[in-house]
DNA sequence: TGAAACAATGCAATACCATTGCATCGCCCT
DNA sequence: AGGGCGATGCAATGGTATTGCATTGTTTCA
């Protein structure tokens, strides 16, 4: 009966802990997509391992989404609350700023469904497209 | 006047050498998208620096293109002849095997051209997919 | 032809990012 | 109190990408 955030955890099957409240809040304080460092750095100084499991468990249970977007590191943002680890709700395009290397989510954009010729079996697509954001294009 | 490899260098402004033919004919042999890895094992024991600079100007030169299929290692695949830096034609679909970690290039499969919202301004579209490949998909 | 100029190569070193091993800590339950 | 178990933190490791620098190779031109 404590803070909503540990029912946000509760709600996804993970046991609510001190660093699993901070990194949660990270992330929904942050509106872009986060990588481990960006987590670590945003927190101060908590060890970098337990970060790394930490967003391993919210990704294993449905709580954030992995994005790959070629920056070198992986980036982490939450779902939407109806996600599970098997299915996804929130299948969308992501943008990489190639200017302030800032990755967002754009949930009103959603993935294609692109039919693939053959016997092609697809699990997973991911779109990202790459450029200036809003905030650096009118910077330009 | 030797191979005809030498002038699809030529055609692509690279100087050939003997290391940079070994490359490109590694790369023409093999269907799949290559690592730096991949191809330094197929070139038997060849400098890794080499090979990592070798495809840093294939790629500065329009005659393959990188591929982050999210496997950890960027991928390098040969482009259409058409191509050029600026201004690359084959904007294809990458497929990723989840069984057998190739990626493959999906040359008929167009990557959708996707209007976003507000002032994005796109310089580039990745689309991959993951799954079983047409090989691993009938192996199951 | 010989030397300068430039490009390409190879070895060493470095920088990240991600992941694992293992000991310890903290919490819950009996 | 004590056992059990998950979470944490430090150390160590693996993998990929990248840079510095000396050397080698090749082209250019006096
Ligand atoms: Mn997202
Ligand atoms: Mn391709
Ligand atoms: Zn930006
Ligand atoms: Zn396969």
């Amino acid at each position: 009966m404590a803070h909503p955030q540990e029912d946000t955890l509760i709600a996804k099957q993970i046991t609510p802990t001190a660093m699993r409240l901070l990194v949660l809040d990270v992330l929904q304080q942050h509106p872009a997509a986060l990588s481990l460092a960006d987590v670590e750095q945003l927190l101060g100084h908590a060890d970098r391992i337990t970060v790394h499991r930490t967003l391993k468990t919210f990704t294993d249970k449905g709580l954030v989404h992995r994005i790959e977007d070629g920056s070198g590191a992986v980036k982490f943002a939450l779902c939407e609350p109806g996600c599970t680890p098997e299915q996804h709700q929130d299948l969308h395009v992501h943008f990489f700023c190639t200017r302030c290397r800032e990755t967002s989510c754009l949930p009103t954009v959603a993935v294609p469904t692109i039919p693939l010729p053959g016997a092609f079996q697809v699990q997973e697509t991911s779109l990202v497209m790459k450029g200036l954001c809003e905030r650096c294009a009118v910077a330009s």
